[in-house]
DNA sequence: AACAAATTTCCTGGTT
DNA sequence: AAACCAGGAAATTTGT
C-alpha cells in the first residue's frame, strides 16, 4: 500500500548490521523529522510532578540537544564508579522516565557536578536531601539496581541467553536475521521519544505545591501501554507517521507501522525484539480496563475507551 | 514472602 | 498465503 511502509522497514530491518547507528539517524528523520516544534507533553500519567526549581537550568537544553545528536546513552556502558557528571545527568534523567516522574522537578544540573564515584558513597539521606526524600528514595533504589546489572552484565559476560540478545559488536553479528541495534539504540530511541518532553512553560504555568502533588501516593511504572499509544498519538513527530487518527471525532486510530511501535514499546523495558503480535496481545488485555475498544473489523485499528480518552485530554491540556 | 497488576510469550483457531 | 484478531494459559517483572 504505502511506498513509504515498505522502504522504510527495509531500511530499519535488514542487512546493514554495520550502519546501525545511521539507521537510527534515518528512523529519527523519517518518522520523527525535526522535532523543534514539538509541543511538549508530560512524561508521567498521574504521578508526574508539575514544575518545580531549576526551570532556568541551562543543561535542560545542553542535555536535550545531546540526546539528539547521542544515539547512546553512555551511562549503561560505563561502569557507575567511571561515570561523570554527565553519566550521573544521564542516569537521573532516565530514573525520572522510567518512573514517570517529571524531568523538572529534579535537579538534573546538580547531577552534572557529580561523579559516579562520589554518588555510589550516597547514602539514601544523601539522594533524599537531593532530590527530595521520597524521589530520594527512588534514585537510591535504582542505583542500588544499575550497579548490580552492570556487574551480571560486565563482570560474568560469558554469553548468557541475555546479553546476546543486544549483540553490541554490531559487526560481529553475521547472521542475524534483523536489527542490530544495541539496547542502548533502542533506549536512545525511546528517550527520543518518550522523554524529551520537558516544556518549561507549561511547567512555570502549574508550578504549585510540589512537596505534596509530586510525591505520587503510589509508585507506578512508566507510561502503560495504551498511555504510550495515546502519547505517540499525541506527538506531531509520531502522530501522521507511525501512528495516525482514523476518524478522531471516533476516537479510532491506525498503527500505520506496527512493527516500529512495538520496537519502542520494547525498547523501554530492554526487550528489543518484542513483535507486534506480542504487543497487540498487551493491547487486547485493555480492553477489558476501559482504556481500549476493539474495533477488529479493521486491522490495525483501534479506540480510545475512557481511560485513553481522558488520559488524552490531559496531554493536551498540560502539555500544551 | 505472598500478592497483585501489567506485560510478555506461546498458541490454537478464525478472519480479512 | 500473509498478516491480523480473539483470548486462554502460563511465565515474568515490579511494586505493595
Amino acid at each position: 500500500m504505502e511506498p513509504s511502509f515498505d522502504s522504510l522497514e527495509s531500511s530499519l530491518s535488514f542487512e546493514d548490521s554495520l550502519l546501525h547507528s545511521s539507521n537510527i539517524d534515518n528512523l529519527y528523520h523519517t518518522y520523527l523529522g525535526s522535532m523543534d516544534t514539538f509541543p511538549a507533553a508530560y512524561s508521567g500519567s498521574e504521578n508526574y510532578s508539575t514544575g518545580q526549581l531549576n526551570l532556568q537550568c541551562q543543561s535542560l537544553h545542553d542535555r536535550t540537544a545531546r540526546q539528539r545528536g547521542a544515539h547512546l546513552e553512555t551511562f549503561q556502558n560505563v561502569s557507575v564508579s567511571d561515570w561523570r557528571g554527565e553519566e550521573c545527568a544521564a542516569w537521573a534523567s532516565s530514573v525520572c522516565r522510567r518512573r514517570g516522574l517529571d524531568q523538572n522537578a529534579v535537579d538534573l544540573c546538580s547531577f552534572r557536578t557529580l561523579s559516579g564515584s562520589l554518588v555510589l558513597q550516597f547514602s539514601l539521606q544523601d539522594f533524599c536531601s537531593l532530590v527530595g526524600d521520597d524521589v530520594g528514595r527512588l534514585f537510591y533504589k535504582d542505583l542500588r539496581a544499575q550497579v548490580k546489572r552492570q556487574g551480571a552484565d560486565y563482570l560474568e559476560d560469558q554469553g548468557e541467553g541475555n546479553s546476546s540478545i543486544f549483540s553490541a559488536d554490531s559487526n560481529a553479528a553475521q547472521d542475524d536475521d534483523s536489527w542490530t541495534y544495541t539496547k542502548d539504540d533502542f533506549q536512545a530511541l525511546d528517550n527520543y521519544i518518550l522523554e524529551d518532553t520537558w516544556d518549561p512553560q507549561s511547567d512555570s504555568l502549574q508550578d504549585l505545591d510540589l512537596q505534596e502533588q509530586f510525591v505520587p501516593i503510589k509508585y507506578e511504572r512508566g507510561p502503560k501501554s495504551w498511555e504510550f499509544l495515546v502519547r505517540l498519538l499525541a506527538d506531531s513527530r509520531t502522530n501522521p507517521s507511525v501512528i495516525r487518527w482514523e476518524d478522531e471525532v471516533d476516537a479510532t486510530f491506525r498503527l500505520t507501522q506496527p512493527d516500529s511501535i512495538a520496537r519502542m514499546w520494547g525498547a523501554r523495558s530492554g526487550k528489543p525484539s518484542l513483535s507486534y503480535v506480542n504487543f497487540a496481545r498487551g493491547l487486547r488485555y485493555h480492553y477489558n480496563t476501559g482504556a481500549l475498544e476493539a474495533v477488529s473489523e479493521r486491522q490495525l485499528v483501534y479506540r480510545c475507551g475512557p481511560k485513553a480518552l481522558q488520559y488524552l485530554k490531559q496531554l493536551k491540556q498540560e502539555g500544551l
